[in-house]
DNA sequence: GTCAATGGTTTGTCCGGACAACCGAACCAT
DNA sequence: ATGGTTCGGTTGTCCGGACAAACCATTGAC
């Protein structure tokens, strides 16, 4: 799954040797009559003991073969169990090496998340108040992010997030209207991603920009900023699987009080 | 490769049948006597494929079994070029029903990339002004990114960023001192990435937070701003592939000229 | 002492096969 | 018409093996 890179290693001081603990020899096992695939409950058991320090970082995971021997399992999929947390960016192969520990400092690596459960998660309780939920005609830019008629008919979602009682974040969302039905409790008790995912649509990926302005004046009235008040802005068209724009929408956030925080794995 | 998901097929409305395009039969090869490997070679000749139009978004690809067959490879091999495909979004499988295109919209999924490189390649002729470049002490905020001793060396590199002549962005980074040495032609010849690659530091991970604020003073006339212009801020810490923090850097940009523009995946 | 050759270890690639799980369509019974 | 069943097709998972390529440490030659 590596690419093949050429491997310059050129005019500069020497790499410093990667200090490697020493090999770790883990509890592991797995359960044949379970329905869960066997390489997957190896990588949670893999990524549940570097969680728990129990793996260090920097320590090796002890060759493919002698493991799959333990286990009991064949090699490709002792391997698939490894290539998927190398992909999460939790283990680093080297030939004629081993597999070792990235020291971690990898959180989560740049979820297409909503703001909702990015609050929940950081122990803000989150709450919304919806200002709008209804039908409108699409605009030109609403219809080509949503690959829809002008003019024909989108739902239109306007929300206040706060956090702690303080409002965060103005947003505001289209989404095709034959795609679910949103009412507002709905929309106050989580986030849209949620409803959405629930209502079987299958998030695939999505397109974003993220820039920077200063508040208009009702804007910064709504979100209780001085005027003039720098702002974060973005804007994001999500895809479903099958490559159906499925959601558009405008945040506004204060960067007072907000900014996005993300990790990012580079894919050799 | 697929994580084991419920699928909540909930209260709404049925999900539209995507449409299927024919599947498509297209002009593959591989070489075996290449020293790249076949999966790879497959891989690159499909997203060529899709790339330029000869495989239709919403075209299935026909059965493993037979494009196996067809090409003299084995269903792995297959597989393995059809998953790192899957990784980058450009297609889609559906257990029982086979691989299709997604419909396009993907273009890249937020690399870890210098700013060098992406005005480059969105054509702007990118300049660089290297203001310091030297060695200080590190301060309590740098010692804890690099995860180096308060008060210890390190490199200190400012450097404004030009497009088509325009001041874009004001860059500060710092990096351990013993990491490689960097003189001002090749800073301002190239990205700060592009040198730590070719010095043989392998990138693996980032840490980033992107902000906004307004100008002060100084910055504003740094970058040729009114003051209390609206700025975008990002900070970034990157690590190669031992865990090692390799790199440190605060930057502003210019909101009324850039944004930062990109694309998720959902890891399902 | 320095450099080149050697060998052992480990991951990378590739093969061929087998069965299970899932989807959709066609079919049949109600 | 409606609903359930069956069936063919496709991907998902898993196995066991084989050889190549890269890395590291040791050995040997100069």
């Amino acid at each position: 799954m590596q690419l093949p890179v050429i491997r310059h290693r050129g005019y500069a001081r020497p790499v410093p040797k990667p200090e490697v603990a020493p090999t770790v020899t883990l509890q592991l096992s797995v359960d044949r009559s379970s329905p869960v695939p066997l390489y997957f409950q190896l990588s949670q058991q893999l990524e549940a003991a570097i969680e728990h320090g129990e793996l260090t970082p920097g320590s090796l995971l002890g060759n493919e073969i002698e493991l799959a021997a333990r286990l009991g399992l064949s090699r490709p999929t002792v391997r698939q169990a490894i290539q998927s947390l190398v992909d999460k960016g939790l283990l680093v192969r080297r030939r004629g090496v081993g597999t070792q520990v990235v020291h971690s400092q990898v959180k989560r690596p740049l979820e297409l998340s909503s703001l909702y459960d990015d609050l929940e998660a950081a122990g803000q309780r989150p709450a919304t108040r919806v200002l709008l939920n209804t039908t409108v005609a699409a605009s030109a830019e609403v219809a080509a992010a949503l690959a829809v008629a002008e003019g024909g008919e989108v739902h239109r979602i306007e929300r206040l997030r706060l956090a702690h009682g303080e409002p965060m974040a103005y947003l505001c969302n289209y989404l095709p209207a034959d795609l679910l039905d949103l009412d507002a409790p709905q929309l106050e008790a989580t986030g849209l991603y949620r409803l959405m995912r629930a209502a079987g649509i299958t998030l695939h990926s999505a397109r974003q920009t993220i820039g920077a302005r200063t508040a208009t004046p009702d804007e910064a009235d709504r979100l209780g900023e001085p005027e003039n008040a720098p702002l974060l802005t973005m804007q994001r068209t999500t895809f479903d699987d099958t490559g159906r724009a499925v959601e558009y929408g405008t945040h506004i956030y204060r960067a007072s009080r907000y900014s996005f925080d993300f990790q990012l794995l580079v894919r050799s």
